[in-house]
DNA sequence: CGGGCCATGTAATTTGTTACATGATTCC
DNA sequence: GGAATCATGTAACAAATTACATGGCCCG
């Protein structure tokens, strides 16, 4: 049940409302995904549990939960406790069947790759240039950037470098220059 | 629908049962998890729907399933629309909420995620030099291990130089050397 | 006064996990 | 013959998505 620690966690920085916790939720930097749908009731269970309480009413019937001292001990447990390690990435995941797909699809697939991680190194180095983190809690939002700033790169290496592999149909041979042997020499290109 | 196109796609190169697709989404370099019991009734339906069929029957029950002209058609029907983009990292996500850990605890996490790369680094390593892709899908195969090594290493540079940001506590200060800088000069390490 | 966003909720459905249940084969 | 692993399934529950539903506030 991570949901239910995302939001502890959100709210252990400060105090937010459904709606606001939705919007960290679905941004296009996001590090964990919900729906407002599913945030309302975790929420009302929060606080039935003790482990938030709502301390503000605004217009538009608008409800803003901060956490507890329950709810601080809570997050805390839980970061002792071992990760889960269920990955589930889409994307990746087409990768492996690719070989399905022609040279042509495949090499449209890694472009769209490329540029979606390009964006994203873009919208991440634009908040790290941005970022000048004084508390705790950005100053680790700061750390995790770099993980994130990290992770892009080497994603946009690995398609640029991916897109080398597949060769370029429509094109006589010799489109391509020399690629840098890795392990096993004279390795082919997929189809 | 995502279990459904990893099934297909990994019967798409050969026929298997039910029994080793579980194998393939349970091991440790998995890309995507699910259990037995969601496998089974998802083969059956896929059975049922005309994109995978039943071509043999072994000992203790043993299906093996091979997919048919349209599961392949489904699979390159897939591959052509847009990948779904919902990240959720519980490892990363704990990140951010390091802060309402102490210093210790926080090291304790990094290292632990250190570890946990490092070892996967290895294994990926370990597969990539025994690779001999010869089939275009063991090519896309090779191809992936190459982004996981690359993630793997990212991630690893990360956790190390994150390691280098929290103070060590319990010591004299002065226990660690020069940091490099990094955009915003004199940034202060967490706590 | 109308369109867009703020703001919250519930219901229906799908997806995923845990637990229950059973039995065959192989290897020692 | 006993333990480990092969092998498949169902049921109950939890988590997540999609669709339904409603209304207030703000800005132009």
């Amino acid at each position: 049940v991570s949901l239910r620690h995302a939001l502890l966690g959100l709210l252990a920085e400060q105090p937010l409302s459904g709606y606001e916790l939705t919007k960290r939720f679905t941004a296009p930097a996001h590090v964990w995904s919900a729906k407002h749908s599913q945030i309302y009731p975790e929420l009302a269970r929060l606080q039935q549990t003790g482990l938030i309480r709502q301390v503000q009413a605004g217009p538009r019937g608008k409800k803003t939960y901060a956490i507890t001292d329950e709810g601080r001990a809570e997050v805390r447990r839980w970061l002792k406790t071992p990760p889960g390690r269920t990955s589930r990435d889409e994307a990746f995941l087409r990768v492996f069947f690719l070989w399905l797909a022609g040279p042509e699809d495949a090499r449209e697939y890694l472009r769209g790759e490329l540029d979606y991680h390009k964006e994203l190194l873009d919208h991440y180095e634009t908040l790290n240039e941005e970022a000048a983190p004084s508390s705790p809690a950005e100053q680790w939002t700061w750390i995790a950037l770099q993980a994130g700033i990290r992770h892009e790169r080497a994603l946009i290496e690995w398609a640029e470098w991916a897109l080398d592999q597949v060769p370029i149909s429509g094109l006589p041979a010799g489109g391509r220059k020399g690629r840098p042997s890795h392990g096993d020499p004279d390795r082919q290109p997929v189809h």
